[in-house]
DNA sequence: GCTATATTCTAATAATCGTTAGAATATACG
DNA sequence: CGTATATTCTAACGATTATTAGAATATAGC
């Protein structure tokens, strides 16, 4: 009956989440793992580091009950253990990205463009697509489409885009989107389309921001 | 224009806002300000920490821009830097109380009763409180109150409360809140006003739950 | 059962962090 | 101008964490 005491232990408790992201390359996995299940040797090679780390950065995620992992085979599988998970790491990046000068700096040297969407641009863009004004593609690998994308939204992994342009309309607008403002593949898949003279522009969400936005995802 | 340096950095940023949130007493520190400005020494007395804790643990919250000071006479205010760090706070707590047992299990045996709100509960509050059908007060001290309280809410600080049995119904349902699922001060005034024959009940809502949650406070 | 592969565990190091105490700074008030 | 008060800075410690390398475990396929 310590007051204190029983305070102490329910901020500790929290506490245990906020350590969970206080890393990097654990932020970057679980970002990774937002856009599904992956061993952990796919998940070592996408954030660049050794599998034993990263091994040991998902072992404090699992601590922190973020992620869960299920033998698959050979391999072991992680997953994000919920959508309130890849929620909170939009929180974070968008706090980040609000508050952090440094992080604005960065951002607007390497994205030019401001694609941060609203709720309305967020409408409009599903109303366009909808008609087909914009063709809207998915330039992330097809098992991350598969796992979940924007409701009007093609798969056009962006290692296919060269051989798959006469799929592309050459009169309307393109919209690439990818795995969220951090992500660099839709950049270079509007810069690879535009060269091609297509009409091409990215957008800065990915599915957790269109998620923790409050829209649905389509699976296949 | 090296692409795994520049994400380095990129998710480094994000987790300097990890890292502010990764220590149970500056996770406290921000949920005592999302209920409005504060000194460092009503900081420090209010989590239980010596004045030179306080004041580091909110030179790293500062860092990392989650609270801004102000010099107000010989005392310096500390506040938070926008609404969606309170937000924030909100949201890392909700995930922890979805996902860790050991806090549900803590909380449950502290709470008693499970009192969290959904958004049909909210609304049916907020128009029952409107009609006067329930009587809700607020359990903080009325700094706090005027800094910002639920639409409908009258001002009933935990330590005037004994003094204050006239002022309310007997025959309704009286409904507390304080700062929120953390915080003891409306299950105190619930068990006191029972003690003395009132229908009580309290709720886990405080006031960055209610913002969070997408509904408006009021300002006195 | 044996081998190959994927993953985790153990151990060790360097770096970082929380906490405490004492000195220093800055403002208000007489 | 000097004193009191509030806050921050500095220094120090013990504890925790990230990272790396090597050993150990667990599964699949032969």
């Amino acid at each position: 009956m310590d007051k204190r005491k029983t305070k102490d232990l329910l901020y500790e408790e929290v506490a245990r989440i906020g350590k969970a992201v206080s890393s990097p390359k654990r932020l970057e996995l679980l970002e990774i793992l937002a856009q599904g299940e992956k061993t952990v040797d796919a998940l070592a090679v996408e954030a660049s580091i050794d599998i034993k780390l990263a091994s040991a950065h998902l072992k404090v995620l699992k601590a922190a009950r973020l992620v869960v992992a299920e033998r698959d085979g050979r391999f072991i599988a992680y997953r994000l253990s919920g959508e309130d998970v890849s929620a909170l790491w939009v929180n974070l990046r968008t706090v980040a990205e609000e508050h952090l000068v440094e992080l604005k700096v960065a951002m607007d040297g390497i994205f030019s463009a401001p694609e941060k969407l609203d709720a309305e641009t967020r409408r409009s863009l599903m109303s366009k697509a909808r008609r087909g004004d914009v063709v809207v593609i998915d330039v992330r690998p097809t098992a991350e489409y598969e796992n979940g994308h924007l409701p009007f939204a093609r798969s056009m992994p962006l290692d296919e885009i060269r051989q798959r342009l006469k799929e592309l309309p050459a009169d309307k607008d393109i919209v690439a989107y990818c795995r969220g403002p951090f992500c660099m593949m839709s950049a270079e898949a509007v810069a690879l389309l535009q060269e091609h003279g297509f009409r091409a522009q990215k957008i800065a969400d990915g599915t957790a921001e269109w998620q923790a936005a409050g829209l649905p995802l389509t699976t296949s």
